[in-house]
RNA sequence: GGGAGAUUAGCUCAGCUGGUUCAGAGCAUCUGCCUUACAAGCAGAGGGUCACUGGUUCGAACCCAGUAUCUCCCA
């Protein structure tokens, strides 16, 4: 039988996908007799396709499903898509646009009608890429944000929290995406730093009487185009400059309308020429100026952020068009004073990247006080824990800050508001039309009403107002709030998502799980980092500087993808992606594929007596140590280092030490004892390290052995810690064996000789029983003939020093007295300080009378084994 | 402008309540090896004033204060 030299795993992972399906190991239904594990997948955009973000997030929810399960525990994990209105309806328009269709050309119906055509063409491409990348996923639950089901359970919510008085309409300053055609949340809107022109413009002052020259006060704006919007100038009372102007008006330039100088302290005296443009409807802050000074307000902007009939000038031009002419006319017409530069900060819309225009409009808002209270309470009593903890205090500001969540979006991709307008322009909030009939006829006394008399609200929701229940909802627990699967995997056990949308997403489904359930919808939040390139820059499309996942996947197996990605990705620290993290993984797969190649190819000679006690035992309190540090980071959800500590284990334990030490010489047989050990380590090791690399830990798995029809490693039992007797000490004596070995390899390597030249070593000690006992391990490792007790140092030897005791490798003919001495006076010299040291310590009175009494047992001890190694090392000096 | 966090080897990070020679890991580096499981490998080695300045302490990477730099969040 041949097994191939290196891994492939293009051979086998669409095979074990497969075979894990078919047995339904991914499936999970409510089961009393099992403890529940429940996780929601962060659902990805429905059109979205698999980024390295993606990548790193699933890998994480895939190894912590995949142990829950094996741990005997009801193993649920939720995939699902998000129907992201803003995001989808944007990628609509622009296909349809490249089809020479005009979005506004449709009709709502018209346009809904392409948008599921797309969606469901390109829908749910990325979850079938999960399943490259092994995500065990309960498919048969996969949910949609707007399927009917979904979209009833927001429609629900939106009724109650109306009913609740939670839900108002109201006239607010929101932040407007022109290129959406929307608004958007204060969460969507990303600040960037830019340089940006402050225009210096000139208003004449309304003279008294005509025969005054003219005088004008010269007013700071970054946003000339916003002037036919002005309404006053407002300077700070206490502003010397212009306190001739209290009480006086000016005009707008160009425009010439009259506007009032109004007086506030909250305009700063520093900040440009001391005066400030007001402008209700485009600032927020000159909007709530206007309404403490009773101003008008005047809206100059169209939907698409052009200029409308308001404006007066410049009507039907994008703002940035209007802006450009402006400035020439006014320059032109000697108003412009100057133009400066100064560091600013833009707004953009995070899904459009549009600047974002503060504006005045009518929307629909959710109060959030009431729901933000309880949901800090859960973060700050522990009750959700956030990973790593250093998140909550952001949490904490923002909840203690958090403005109403404006909820309505002027888009068509989404839930529809179940808001219905009378005809006299009052409006009911039902879950359906003809619900909203009979409360409209009631709320009218008309009983004529009919249907079509009601008009339904043009906006939908936003695309967070329906994930905000999706912990929730995906188990139906509106529907059927006491249904046994809700009850059963609600609250889910653990959340994985990046820290950018703690905010819009975590805190507002703490809310509605508080709100809906009464329960936190999961104990803990995993927030990883962000993906980024070598160089620390966000991988983004622009730059191309993201690798393909799915490229990865082929080139490098989805186990070494896995696991390169968790090399080094503590929670919450942003991932550095370097090919070699990818290449370090499949190398850890290629390695652990030739571990297994070595095992399966050995004879076994049944006469043969079992050879290795010492490695076995040795090893097997390494594996239980190990198990227990293991589960203690999987509980810290250190998942890299819960990844870095079976690495070293399989690497350096299992493969460098214990299989070289129980190795058989070439082409000789195996006891069947040691066979026996040895795969059963090697099996314990795959079931550690199935969560990481589920693939190739299934093909080694099914090759290692005849396995029954339900005996998978993906359902295996995630093995305990056995508690060794003595194991602290079987590991501390082979440690020392082992640094023997190492003493013997260094001297070998110093001296140039090769790996397998016949070498023998003495030892000064009189306690030969270390050696005596590892004999076999350390003659083996250093390849040794033979390992004896000597009184003296014999003739031409090279030494070392380990544990106290010297050792000698004899090699006539080879040794160079002068470099020996060398050597061997640098180490003295070294003893010698250090002996110093804690010579030093110990003669410190107030250490020995401060210290705790191990600390100072400690002390002594070093001053005790370093004088015995001093003394060793004269002697040697001395016999040269 | 307000707040939070960080600064440890070339890189990415550990280092729990101060105490095993002023520190660990992985990767990278260097040296030597095609030693029949693996060159996607083996063996060995080198590499750090724990950002800086003070303070507390018998003792500080760790506690305190200040300085510098960086990152993130909010305005």
């Amino acid at each position: 039988m041949s097994i191939a030299k290196t891994y492939n795993p293009a051979d086998v992972e669409a095979k074990w996908y497969q075979r894990w399906q078919e047995q339904g190991f991914f499936k999970a239904k409510a089961n009393p007799l099992k403890t529940p594990y429940s996780v929601v997948i962060p659902p990805p955009n429905v059109t979205g396709v698999l980024h390295m973000g993606h990548m790193l997030n699933n890998t994480i929810q895939d190894v912590l499903v995949r142990r829950a399960r094996m741990q005997g525990k009801e193993a649920c994990w939720v995939p699902g898509t998000d129907h992201a209105s803003i995001a989808t309806e944007a990628k609509v328009v622009a296909l349809l646009k490249e089809r020479g269709i005009e979005k506004k050309d449709l009709t709502r119906e018209q346009f809904l009608e392409h948008a599921w055509e797309w969606k469901e063409k390109y829908g749910g491409i990325i979850l079938e890429q999960l399943k490259k990348l092994g995500a065990s996923c309960d498919w048969d639950r996969t949910r949609f944000t707007m399927e009917p089901e979904l979209t009833e359970a927001v429609l629900r919510v939106f009724v109650d929290l109306h009913q609740k008085g939670l839900i108002y309409r109201g006239i607010r300053m929101v932040n407007w995406d022109p290129q959406g055609g929307t608004a958007v949340s204060d969460e969507e809107v990303v600040a960037k730093d830019t340089m940006a022109k402050m225009y210096h413009l000139r208003y004449e002052v309304v003279a008294d009487s005509a025969q005054q020259a003219p005088q004008f006060m010269t007013v700071a704006t970054s946003r000339p185009e916003t002037i036919m919007a002005d309404v006053a100038v407002a300077v700070n009372p206490n502003d010397s400059r212009y306190t001739h102007l209290h009480g006086a008006k000016v005009r707008i330039p160009l425009l010439g309308r009259e506007i009032p100088v109004i007086l506030d302290e909250y305009v700063s005296i520093e900040f440009g020429t001391g005066a400030l443009k007001v402008t209700p409807a485009h600032d927020l802050n000159d909007y709530e100026l206007g309404l403490k000074h009773n101003l008008p307000v005047i809206d100059i902007l169209n939907n698409d952020g052009s200029l409308n009939e308001k404006a007066e000038l410049y009507v039907g031009q994008d703002r940035f068009a209007a802006r450009r002419n402006i400035v020439k006319d006014l320059e032109a017409a000697g108003l412009l004073d100057k133009v400066e530069e100064y560091a600013s900060v833009l707004q953009t819309s995070e899904r459009t990247g549009a600047v974002i225009e503060p504006r005045l409009s009518l929307q629909w808002f959710l109060k959030m006080e009431h729901l933000a209270k309880p949901a800090l309470a859960a973060v700050e009593s522990d009750e959700i824990k956030l990973h790593p903890p250093k998140f909550k205090n952001m949490y904490r500001v923002w909840m203690e800050n958090v403005h109403d969540w404006c909820i309505s979006r002027q888009l068509w991709w989404g839930q529809r508001i179940p808001a219905f307008y009378l005809p006299d322009g009052t409006y009911v909030v039902a879950l359906n039309a003809e619900e909203a009939l009979k409360l409209a006829r009631e709320k009218s006394g008309n009983q004529e009403l009919q249907v079509s008399d009601l008009r339904q609200d043009e906006d939908v929701l936003d695309t967070w107002f329906s994930s905000w229940l999706w912990p929730i909802s995906v188990f139906d627990g509106f529907k059927d709030p006491d249904n046994a699967d809700v009850n059963y995997f609600y609250p889910t056990n653990d959340l994985v998502t990046a820290p950018e949308i703690l905010f819009f997403w975590v805190a507002r489904m703490i809310m509605a799980g508080l709100e809906y359930r009464r329960e936190v919808p999961f104990r803990n939040v995993y927030l990883t980092g962000i993906v980024r390139d070598d160089q620390g820059r966000k991988m983004s499309k622009q730059l191309g500087n993201s690798p393909d996942p799915l490229d990865l996947i082929a080139t490098y197996g989805a186990d070494g993808v896995r696991t390169g990605m968790l090399f080094s990705s503590p929670a919450g620290n942003d991932l550095l992606y370097d090919v070699k993290l990818v290449e370090q993984g499949r190398n850890f797969t290629n390695k652990l594929w030739n571990a297994f190649r070595l095992t399966k190819g050995w004879e076994v000679d049944a006469a043969l007596p079992f050879a290795n006690a010492k490695a076995v035992e040795w090893f097997s309190a390494k594996l239980n140590t190990t198990l227990a540090e293991l589960d203690e980071h999987f509980d810290k959800f250190r998942m890299s280092d819960a990844l870095m500590t079976i690495y070293k284990l399989v690497w350096d334990d299992f493969c460098s030490f214990y299989l070289e030490m129980v190795k058989p010489a070439y082409q000789a047989p195996i006891d069947p004892e040691t066979l026996r050990y040895t795969t059963s380590f090697l099996e314990t090791l795959l079931k550690l390290l199935h969560p990481f690399m589920p693939f190739i830990t299934e093909e080694i798995w099914h090759e290692l052995a005849e396995r029954g029809p339900k005996d998978y490693v993906c359902v295996a039992a995630w093995p305990k810690p056995q508690s060794v007797s003595g194991a602290p000490e079987l590991l501390s004596r082979m440690e020392k064996a082992l640094e023997i070995v190492a003493g013997v390899r260094n001297i070998r390597n110093q001296k140039g000789l090769g790996p397998n030249k016949p070498l023998t070593l003495a030892a000064k000690t009189d306690d030969g029983t270390l050696l005596q006992d590892y004999d076999g391990v350390i003659r083996k490792l250093a390849a040794l003939s033979e390992v004896t007790l000597v009184e003296t140092a014999p003739a031409a030897s090279v030494s070392f020093v380990t544990g106290g005791t010297e050792y000698f490798v004899p090699l006539e003919g080879q040794i160079d007295l002068g470099a020996e001495k060398v050597r061997l006076e640098k180490e003295l010299e070294y003893a010698n300080g250090f002996r110093e040291s804690v010579l030093k310590k110990l003669s410190n009175e107030k250490f020995v009378q401060n210290a705790k009494p191990d600390v100072l047992e400690r002390e002594r001890h070093k001053l005790a084994d370093a004088e015995a190694k001093i003394a060793t090392l004269q002697q040697s000096l001395n016999s040269l």
